[in-house]
DNA sequence: TCAGTTATAATAGTATTACTATCATTTCTG
DNA sequence: CAGAAATGATAGTAATACTATTATAACTGA
């Protein structure tokens, strides 16, 4: 298989990072850095020490370390949603598309050759404990209008349209389907960090049952007429 | 009706806030300058200067600003606690409780005169806003062990009770309520900002219509067996 | 009432962060 | 090989999240 690439909304970075070499080392050691250290901890000097250059290059590609973050968290909808279609797209019936797409939500995330330099296992757990500060900020709005939650959009958009399919009935399909991709990340978490607040355990068929979980979640709901 | 106040885990501050009126103050002028900064923003020079006071007094009551949203947020969760138990402490059947239990957590927040230097429209802002912000952190597991998300965890565990009373087969109680209270600030959040990922408008009955969606996603996963 | 404790204010200082600016050097391109 | 573009090296700045010190005000018990 050839090696692929994501074309995301040129509004998340200043120059293509996929398109130079410089580019390529920020973004995966990135991705090991903010998984390794957090968000918060995580920062253009450290990244700068770790791949030997220097701040202001990493400032030429990225405008600040949140547009990177909402890079990372961008190519990972957009993985998602390649999977999603590659496992879908010889599939007819709607809610057998559904079964399919929550399978490869809950999946548990392994690094996947077709892209290079991601490390998808780390990116995962970045989403899982950062993707929420994607958006929780005072420039949503503005963020929102330069296009750069479109892979999130996109996705729940995509899938609300498959509920509508199996029942056009259902009120609410896209809060239900941002509440189960939410829902998939914040469980994980939960069962890691806090896990009072859960029937997710860690162990090895963890993702089992996340699926299961989630599973009686979107089909009850569709189901329903009210 | 006389004047309330909750009694909050002792780890959370290092003076009682509630003990004294400066502690008052900070409380009281910390939900209006967060709301309005929001978290990033806000910060404890600002605070100062609002409430007439310096840097270094705030600190004798609050570590840190972290400390401080955690308090704000655990007492917004024994507010939601309290309420909850007013209207469901006469009703036997679990199922009901569950109804009302979904309304109130649905519900608009309003002024709530029990609480002095509360203002509880605000701090619900700032939940929907920042709630995830107090666990999404390198800290989770030590803040944890400090029992600083014991508000959570507690009503997490009495509503998910009422959930095994209806359903004792029903393998998820924890998973199903976590994901309905998280569930109840972002969907009002995405109609606020990013409006695609929902179906709860901005309009005056967006709280009916929230509570329609948490009932259905609710109800119908308890009664299922798998 | 006054000595002693405690709370608060005033002020200063520090390390880190999130950048911006400038200029030199290397690399790539027609 | 000239010129442009990318990168590196270095410096600097305003803001943040604190800590420390000393002074003053307020309350408390004998």
């Amino acid at each position: 298989m050839p090696a692929l690439t994501f074309k995301l909304n040129p509004h998340l970075y200043l120059r293509d990072p996929q398109h130079t070499e410089l580019g390529q080392k920020i973004i995966q050691v990135s991705v090991d850095l903010i998984d390794r250290l957090g968000f918060e901890q995580f920062n253009f000097k450290k990244l700068a020490e770790e791949i030997d250059s220097t701040e202001a290059s990493i400032y030429r590609y990225f405008e600040n370390k949140h547009r990177l973050l909402l890079y990372l968290v961008g190519w990972y909808w957009n993985w998602l949603e390649y999977r999603i279609d590659m496992f879908t797209n010889n599939l007819a019936d709607p809610k057998e598309k559904l079964r399919v797409c929550i399978r490869v939500i809950a999946e548990e995330k392994q690094y996947d050759s077709t892209f290079e330099f991601i490390n998808e296992e780390a990116l995962y757990r970045i989403v899982i404990a950062e993707l929420d500060k994607t958006y929780l900020t005072k420039q949503v709005d503005s963020d929102n209008k330069e296009g750069l939650f479109g892979g999130f959009k996109s996705l729940c958009k995509k899938i609300a349209g498959w509920v509508t399919e199996v029942n056009p009935a259902y009120p609410f399909p896209h809060a239900l389907i941002s509440t189960l991709l939410l829902t998939s990340k914040q469980q994980i978490f939960f069962a890691d960090h806090l896990p009072s607040l859960t029937n997710i355990g860690i162990e090895t068929d963890r993702y089992n049952r996340l699926e299961t979980f989630l599973g009686t979640l979107l089909l009850n709901s569709v189901q329903s007429k009210s």
